[in-house]
DNA sequence: AGTTGCCGGTAAAGCGCTTAACTCCGAGGT
DNA sequence: ACCTCGGAGTTAAGCGCTTTACCGGCAACT
């Protein structure tokens, strides 16, 4: 291995000079700086990040602490992490994944290694216990999702409230009246906290409420089967419903197919509309889903600046609400005449 | 923060036996054993990884490099990292992403940082210039997948041959005879090269040969459109088809949905069965699909655990091809009398 | 009793880098 | 001509651990 000595020697100038070269952390004279590029390029040196990290108490390690218990990691996870990973090699920092409780015991056992520099948290619950063990370690955080209180805490999240708004519009523009939304579970214990359901379910409530629509909230477990029966119950019980919003990115095809086995025609007697949903999914649905595209990359990445940005004492990024974006498919059209 | 100098001056020893402890590398009395237990209970130690890894040229930090470009991060993907990372955890060990190209380039540069004792590689193709670039640098890898030439290269896969034994086995049990795969589309530069649909393909001709079936062999893109293309397409030109295999996870729902839109039964007109399909996708589809699951969270631990045996020195694990097994859904029934 | 061997423990030299403190030298100010 | 100051380098002290070499003492063997 080629350490920085090496290059030191080579070039005729002591370590500390390369060090400060390599890191621009003091000025270095055009022919000095030419003679060690030089060196360092002979020999073919990589500076080893351990030996940095150590020196420099800076890993450049980023964890993305994932509660791979409670949550499946899914279509919409994968897109999340994939671009965070990619924003942060950019960034030179590396992203390791760590499957944790969302309690925060394993969490704090992985902190205490001194292996990460920041850590961003995933599946964010409205009371996170998480976010307690980061505080009291003082390690930097960003959250992708949202705690109820937040002061001041770096965090990027879906707007909710505008993704839904424009749901609604949507419908409403081409004239459905009788809207029922499909959304997660809260009953289930697991998820009764869980920020993307309790945020869409209250966001529906309020602009229904705007619109002087009938508001009919079913909850739904995230299957293709919870889809179904849910939509089964629903035809039931409020027959007269001609557009369907879903919030459950699994249960949506249960919801189409579940319509269609009852012989209802998709969007003809009735639309359907994906609140949270990434492309692969969306494109599984037979029709194609109409569909708000969860902007998982944008978050994984903001998320990663988020926190980088704190991590070199730059100007915090402010919390950002980033809206689900409209894709047509073709699962919603007027309402039948 | 605690290091180990304050834990030996509480527990009156030196550092270097506190090591020992910790590493049970050298034997301790139980005395003194007890003292340095409760001298780091009462500090609250955590050892420190970095600098652990500095002085033992050991990070206990594996990668598993993804070529993001080139291959969508899909269910599956998400399965094999989960169960990577997990595994690792367990073996004290944690697992970075490396989104990388899959020509060796970017692998090398981050090689070079020695961040990482040892290496996964994911979607292996059969001539994968990465192995290269891992045996120049001497780094210690596991393949997920494989190449042509594995002169003793540690891997796991995916056990093609029984895998598409038992399907086609199962197809012609049923009564079957007019068998169709529609897998990968090897005239696409990117995947020319990609072992899952080589080898299915290659596997699918021999063993079509040996029950004396008739061998037709579609190649499709895969999306769900590519899907319905290559499933009207074969109607098309091969209408006394009964039964379809399908190599390609998110392809299948559209062979599906192609059929029905044609008026035909699935199963009762013509059977389809997926061959390499996480559950999570196969109940999107209406019917469920029957379909062979793709071993992804035994075949991910399994990559660690060889990377690791490699690691620690341990008798290696041989080459393990683990057979997809068989989920009964509603896409298969015996051909229309 | 003298030797040997082993066992539990210590001292100290790194691992490869960062960074504070310091040195040296030439340019500018008075 | 003297002093000051700042820029470009150097020296050396760590960062917190692992690991080799060494050491003292006790038990077992002749």
């Amino acid at each position: 291995m080629v350490t920085m000595r090496d290059v030191a020697e080579r070039a005729g100038v002591s370590i500390a000079t390369v060090s400060f070269l390599l890191n621009d952390t003091k000025p270095v004279t055009p022919a000095t700086r030419a003679r060690i590029e030089a060196a360092m390029a002979e020999l073919g040196y990589r500076r080893n990040v351990v030996a940095r990290a150590l020196a420099s108490r800076r890993t450049r390690i980023i964890a993305m602490a994932y509660p791979a218990l409670e949550h499946r990691f899914g279509m919409s996870t994968a897109e999340f992490f994939t671009a965070a990973a990619e924003r942060a090699r950019a960034k030179e920092y590396h992203l390791v994944l760590w499957p944790v409780g969302n309690d925060g015991v394993e969490l704090r056992e992985l902190l205490g290694q001194g292996l990460v520099d920041g850590v961003v948290l995933m599946e964010v619950q409205l009371a996170d216990p998480r976010v307690a063990v980061l505080r009291e370690t003082a390690m930097p955080f960003a959250l992708i999702g949202r705690t109820t209180e937040l002061d001041g805490l770096a965090h990027v999240d879906i707007d909710f409230d505008a993704t839904v708004e424009a749901a609604v519009e949507y419908l409403y523009g081409l004239g459905h009246r009788s809207l029922a939304l499909i959304s997660g579970d809260l009953a289930d214990p697991r998820f009764h906290d869980y920020g993307p359901w309790v945020r869409t379910e209250a966001a529906y409530r309020r602009v229904a409420g705007e619109y002087g629509l009938r508001i009919v909230v079913e909850p739904s477990s995230d299957t293709p089967r919870g889809g179904r029966e849910t939509a089964e119950r629903l035809l039931d019980q409020h027959p007269e419903t001609t557009a369907i919003l879903v919030a459950n990115e699994y249960a949506t095809l249960g919801v189409v197919s579940a319509l269609r086995r009852q012989g209802r025609d998709v969007p003809g007697d009735l639309s359907v509309l994906s609140l949270l949903m990434v492309p692969e999914v969306a494109a599984l649905s037979d029709p194609e889903l109409t569909y708000l595209r969860t902007p998982g990359s944008e978050l994984g990445q903001l998320g990663i600046e988020a926190l980088i940005r704190q991590l070199e004492g730059a100007a915090p990024l402010p919390p950002q609400l980033v809206p689900a974006t409209l894709h047509p498919g073709n699962t919603v059209g007027p309402p039948p005449t």
